[in-house]
DNA sequence: TTATTATATGAACATATGCTCATATATAGA
DNA sequence: TCTATATATGAGCATATGTTCATATAATAA
């Protein structure tokens, strides 16, 4: 029989269900960074291919330092990245698996 | 040539890019719902099966008034239900679809 | 160099979030 | 009825979040 210290710890059986810490920050931090309305309005118009900042703002009529600050965001998660063509950025996605999430949820969400 | 007034109104190719409110607000309550490290250790156990509350929170070291503050969170967005036995709630996943975004995400943070 | 354009950044602010604590409610049994 | 157990709830608090405003930085052209 187990002794009164060990009844609480996890089984071999149980133990692969549990999330460690790092996964958990990662999937939560993931998952936050597609939350947010304005980020995923920037995400899905990139999805259509690279913009750069001013044209995201107007497009989606956000200000210039709303859409930098969360692209800001969004390049720390590395879930987009930029090229530099003089004093313009174009930014563009740069997680495939995440855009899927994305894509998927609002396949889901238009459906019903 | 467009007016002044329609420059920057979309056309039809480009429409259906844009997401109507309804689709930016399901979508954005979805993946918050899945943004907090608690939620996403109680949706991961109900993985398994059905739980109590006390369950839940003796399992994950968490409190019960924490846990029952968060199942009514995840309950509001219709993402567990729960079946009563006596004074026992059992709760139980109530969408397939999140929960695989989910395990998707797990999956692939877990292979990183 | 100076001016212009594009973007980034930090501070300040209002709101949202998640937890704890205390207490309320609900069901079952004696 | 009274008691025990399981869960729900509201208030209060500390922290996180997203925006705006003003300003800084960077690249280019004159």
């Amino acid at each position: 029989m187990m002794s009164e210290e060990l009844k609480h710890e996890e089984t071999f059986h149980e133990r692969k269900k549990e999330l460690d810490e790092e996964t958990l920050f990662v999937v939560s931090q993931t998952f936050k960074a597609l939350s947010d309305p304005t980020r995923i309005r920037i995400l899905n118009l990139l999805c259509t291919g690279e913009r750069s900042v001013n044209d995201i703002a107007e497009t989606l009529n956000l200000s210039q330092s709303s859409v930098s600050h969360q692209l800001r965001f969004l390049k720390n998660l590395r879930l987009v990245k930029y090229r530099r063509a003089g004093t313009t950025l174009f930014y563009s996605e740069d997680d495939v698996h995440v855009m899927n999430l994305l894509k998927q949820a609002i396949e889901h969400a238009a459906h019903h």
